[in-house]
RNA sequence: GGAGAGAUGGCCGAGUGGUCGAAGGCGCACGCCUGCUAAGCGUGUGUACCUCAAAAGGGUACCGAGGGUUCGAAUCCCUCUCUCUCCGCCA
């Protein structure tokens, strides 16, 4: 959510970033809005200020034996004028409301224009992609030719867009959450928590999943639970409604979860394998910081996500998403993206952004720095570090053999008892 | 699931219909005093929104949430949420 000062104070720049998003926002709408509010605000609250008043004479007068008959006529039709006057106000903040939580954030102006995905400049690449003297297979296939990839009976127990993991593939799968957590607490400085994966809907609304993306959520029937699609919900709102003390910030967090996505609208995208689920497993990193200092932090976070791959050794490219590919809290949005030879292309694998003050708004999570009285909103950011099943993906399909084995990856051996090879 | 207790400002804790945004204490900030690892004194100390060119000032709302009674509610009534205790069940 924008600062509302900010958007009326601004509004030609405000409108010209968020064009550049490419969606279309009805923006005399919300000037009629703005001030269709105000207006009510004004009038209602004039008529209290009268009633109040006339309240605390009655007061005073019934103390001092006085009659407030008088009084207490003028008071009662007050009463229905406030009523009349504040009758339409629900319905007014709810479409205020509505407005602000559907309008996106503003792209930092660091962020290049484009159109869409195509226009997403590659600003790092780190490795060189293996070579192959055979053709190197896409991880399905060497997943269940080594039997730990299990599609058919995922499709039974649950449906489509689900894996079971057998054996050295659930190993695996569990090796590389336990690597990445512990390498994020050990050496950068991560706080872990092991959040619940059922929220609820005034979390997903702190985030900016809701109310625009219910679609792409699972809800729980009849409560209001919902799956969470990302830890960044649970992390992010571990602080909601609550300010916190300069001193405590930065302040960052890691952790380890499944995360349940509907994949409503993207039928017939990466079918095959485990790319595209609605459950999988990713280590999130999310932090809290001073407004001044979060650009500096996405750098750090988003080099906090690559140290899991150059550790890995697995090949990758950093680009910055352009504004026509910016998700719809972002200011700013890094994505990490893995060299897949199965798909022999770069395959997102983490996504690492600044909200600034987005999400704190929305969430109320503040920051006080001691001595001044005014407190302000932390800017929030949140990356993948990283999304534990492209990894495996990524390490199925970068460390394959002739033979239709995978070498184990030094830096993953200690967490699985010194295996070296899948076989 | 059953029985009971509770939810007040950063914290503790008063307050059962009127001048309560809320006593008192702690903490914190600023100032004064004091020559000694401290104490004392004074003042101040919530948030959101509206109004105002801005500041000052003014206003509205908020004592877990929502509704109700009343001229007037932190105080009375109803519903809900959460926390705690005991029992049951369970991983």
């Amino acid at each position: 959510m924008l600062d509302i000062k900010f958007l009326r104070e601004n509004l030609d720049r405000v409108k010209e970033r968020l064009a550049a998003r490419g969606g279309s926002i009805d923006w005399d709408r919300f000037a009629a809005i703005d001030r269709e509010r105000r207006e009510a605000l004004v009038e209602s609250e004039r008529l209290k200020e009268r009633k109040n008043r006339l309240s605390g004479e009655i007061g005073k007068l019934k103390k001092s034996g006085g009659d407030a008959a008088a009084l207490m006529k003028e008071v009662e039709t007050l009463t229905e004028a406030i009523r009349k006057a504040e009758a339409p106000l629900p319905e007014i903040e709810a479409r205020f409301d509505e407005f602000m939580l559907s309008v996106p954030n503003v792209p930092h102006d660091t962020v290049p224009f484009g159109r869409g995905a195509d226009d997403n400049p590659v600003v790092r690449q780190w490795g060189k992609p293996p070579e192959f003297d055979f053709t190197p297979k896409p991880h399905w296939d060497i997943g269940e030719e080594l039997g730990i990839l299990d599609f058919d009976r995922a499709a039974k127990i649950a449906g489509a867009r689900f894996v079971i993991y057998h054996r050295q593939g659930a190993l695996l799968e569990r090796a590389l959450a336990a690597f990445m957590l512990a390498t994020h607490t050990l050496e950068n400085g991560y706080a872990e928590v092991f959040p619940p994966f059922i929220v609820n809907t005034a979390s997903l609304t702190g985030t900016g999943q809701l109310p625009k993306f219910a679609d792409d959520l699972f809800k729980l029937e009849g409560t209001d639970f919902w799956l969470s699609p990302t830890a960044e919900v649970q992390v992010t709102n571990l602080y909601r409604d609550e300010t916190l003390d300069a001193e405590r910030l930065p302040l960052k967090h890691c952790a380890w979860s499944a995360n349940f996505r509907s994949e409503a609208g993207s039928y017939g995208k990466d079918t095959r394998g485990i790319i595209r689920l609605h459950q999988f497993q990713k280590v999130e990193l999310v932090k809290f910081v001073r407004p001044e200092t979060s650009y500096d932090e996405l750098e750090s976070l988003t080099r906090d996500a690559e140290s899991i791959l150059q550790k890995l050794g697995l090949p990758y490219r950093v680009v910055t998403l352009c504004t026509g590919d910016l998700g719809f809290g972002a200011a700013k949005t890094y994505d990490i993206e893995v060299w897949l030879p199965g798909q022999n292309g770069y395959k997102e694998i983490s996504s690492c952004s600044n909200f600034e003050s987005f999400q704190a708004r929305r969430a109320g999570i503040r920051y006080r720095t001691a001595g001044k009285s005014r407190s302000d909103y932390v800017h929030t950011l949140n990356g993948s570090g990283l999304a534990v099943g492209r990894t495996l993906v990524a390490v199925l399909e970068n460390y394959q053999q002739k033979d239709g084995t995978v070498v184990v990856p030094e830096a993953l051996r200690p967490y699985m008892g010194g295996l070296e090879k899948i076989a």
